[in-house]
RNA sequence: GUCCCCUUCGUCUAGAGGCCUAGGACUCCGGGUUUUCAUCCCGGCAACAGGGGUUCGACUCCCCUAGGGGACGCCA
């Protein structure tokens, strides 16, 4: 039988460093053993998934160099590959859980759902659904639903016993079965959850092995599950360990950048990224640490894969990528200066903010140099202002970061339109409240427009410029980070 | 809180019972090459979480404790 393997992503926010993770390491198993590498899009969250986002997975996965056999935007046999359309697929399997037993429908409100977790939370229990639609008569619950009620479709789950299963690096696990829910397999808008459309998926798509991050073992009861009722046999399991940040907590864009926008704009190379992630959890038999994406393939091997939670360390990602650089040659480093941003189509949105302010080509450079490259490093002094105390900008730092975190769009227009909302309710003039913004993306007093520069850096570098610059101005303890939150919330 | 996973230098890791006086890489600190800087080279600091077993012999196997992490959503 030949491997198959997946990565499967879903389009809810910016491409995401996890996702190049897993990915690589699906891929390099893949290839290793002559098989296939499929990209699925999991897109069953209608409320966050945006064609947006979609684009900028594929394009940001392109990017890195891996490619796949089989996805939306290359086709193959076991399409579609976007899960959205694939909702027949997932009702036609729901219906046969429901015929067998295996599933039930389930009429609880929310509020209902809502008190029982709460009992059980406040009797320390594991939270799990209660039970109360199960013994419904079947008849009855299509009934109710034929007539157009809303309800859900969830897993009977045995309430009792220890479900066994396999990790292919940690060996058998138990899991008592009442630590698992009575997960919903199909929401009321008719979607299906994650747990259905996966399992479902990884079988009709053929999928040998499934390696996915570690945060997935306490939900594989419900797979094992789902794989017993449809009578399939279960691909073999290989939890990764999870990236993690500095204080080893699972790798956060709030402490670090995660988007791999962030990556691709500050110049690190995709190779050496992908390389550095190797290193993740993974060594070569030989120990070599630099070595590229066929080298990898060549040696990889899942068995070599630790099972520690590896923390992200960027000095060393710095180190890989001057490894990569000078194993350029002369030629192709000038080609990779132009592709990474000096290039028509980079400098483009550059052109109508620099043009008008320049007297001499030459101009062109120190103008640019803080959206183009790094802002100098910032301190405390940085951000003297008549009319504003370091806690304001502070607040006011804190606060912009949380709002831009939520902003779909990173147009210009939308920047400007969200921040100036954000001043609004702050009560603080846009000029003053302008300032601190300034300072910490362009590091100077006098730039370029602050939103141009915004929307052009990305979010993620702005992001960080925002966290340095909160760093420059003494940190934020995690007491102020509740108060922050907390005034934050307060003021909407 | 409940359940699950994890645990070798600060960080990434090698190590599949004697080869370990625990190796490599990043960082840091010294030194050398170099007009400066960087590169490059050489050297140094630095770890088997703790306690019990098993064994002639444990970093390696088992148990307990501690610590860390994850999950507990009509998110994935």
């Amino acid at each position: 039988m030949s491997v198959r393997t997946r990565v499967a992503p879903s389009p809810t926010g910016d491409p995401h460093l996890g996702t190049a993770y897993v990915a690589l390491f699906n891929f390099a198993f893949a290839r290793q053993r002559e098989g296939q590498f499929v990209l699925r899009i999991e897109d069953t969250d209608r409320a966050r998934s945006t064609a947006m986002a979609e684009t900028a997975i594929l394009d940001a996965l392109r990017w890195t160099g891996l490619d796949w056999d089989e996805g939306p935007d290359v086709g193959g046999a076991h399409g579609p590959y976007r899960q959205s359309e694939r909702l027949d697929v997932y009702r036609e399997h729901a219906e046969q859980l429901l015929g067998s037993g295996a599933a039930f429908r389930c009429f609880c409100t929310k509020e209902r759902l809502d008190d029982v977790r709460r009992q059980q939370q406040a009797r320390g229990e594991t939270t799990r659904y209660d039970g109360h639609c199960l013994d419904m008569d079947p008849d009855e619950a299509a009934d109710r639903a034929d007539r157009g009620e809303a309800h859900v479709v969830r897993l009977n789950v045995p309430g009792t016993g220890v479900c066994r299963v396999e990790d292919g690096l940690r060996g058998e696990i138990e899991i008592p079965w009442a630590q698992t829910d009575m997960q919903v397999l199909v929401k009321s808008d008719g979607f299906p959850t994650y747990h259905l459309a996966v399992v479902v998926d990884d079988h009709l798509m053929g999928i040998s092995h499934v390696l996915r991050g570690e945060e997935w073992i306490s939900s594989m009861p419900k797979h094992r599950l789902l794989y017993d009722r449809f009578g399939w046999q279960m691909p073999v399991h290989y939890h990764l360990p999870l990236l993690r940040n500095p204080d080893h907590s699972k790798l956060s864009k709030r402490r670090n950048p995660t988007g791999l926008d962030y990556y691709r704009s500050t110049g690190y190379l995709p190779e050496a990224l992908l390389n550095y992630l190797a290193l993740m959890g993974w060594s070569m038999p030989d120990e070599r640490e630099v070595f590229s994406l066929t080298e990898m393939i060549e040696a990889f091997d899942i068995e070599r894969v630790s099972t520690g939670g590896p923390v992200f360390d960027f000095a060393k990602l710095d180190w890989m990528n001057g490894q990569h650089i000078r194993r350029l040659s002369p030629d192709e480093f000038m080609d990779r200066v132009g592709v990474w941003a000096l290039n028509r189509e980079a400098l483009a949105p550059l052109v109508p903010l620099v043009q008008q302010r320049t007297e001499r080509l030459s101009d062109l450079v120190s103008q640019v140099d803080y959206l183009l490259g790094d802002r100098r490093p910032l301190s405390m002094e940085d951000f003297n202002h008549k009319r504003l105390e370091p806690a304001d900008c502070k607040r006011i730092l804190d606060h912009a970061i949380r709002r831009l975190d939520d902003l779909q769009d990173w147009s210009r227009d939308t920047l400007h339109d969200s921040l100036r909302a954000l001043a609004e309710v702050m009560d603080i003039g846009m000029r003053d409240f302008i300032a601190p913004l300034f300072i910490a993306v362009s590091g100077r007093a006098v730039s370029l427009p602050l939103f141009d520069a915004m929307s052009y850096l990305g979010r993620g570098r702005v992001r960080a410029r925002l966290r340095s610059a909160l760093e420059a101005l003494g940190g934020v303890s995690k007491k102020e980070a509740k108060r922050l939150e907390r005034g934050y919330r307060e003021l909407w």
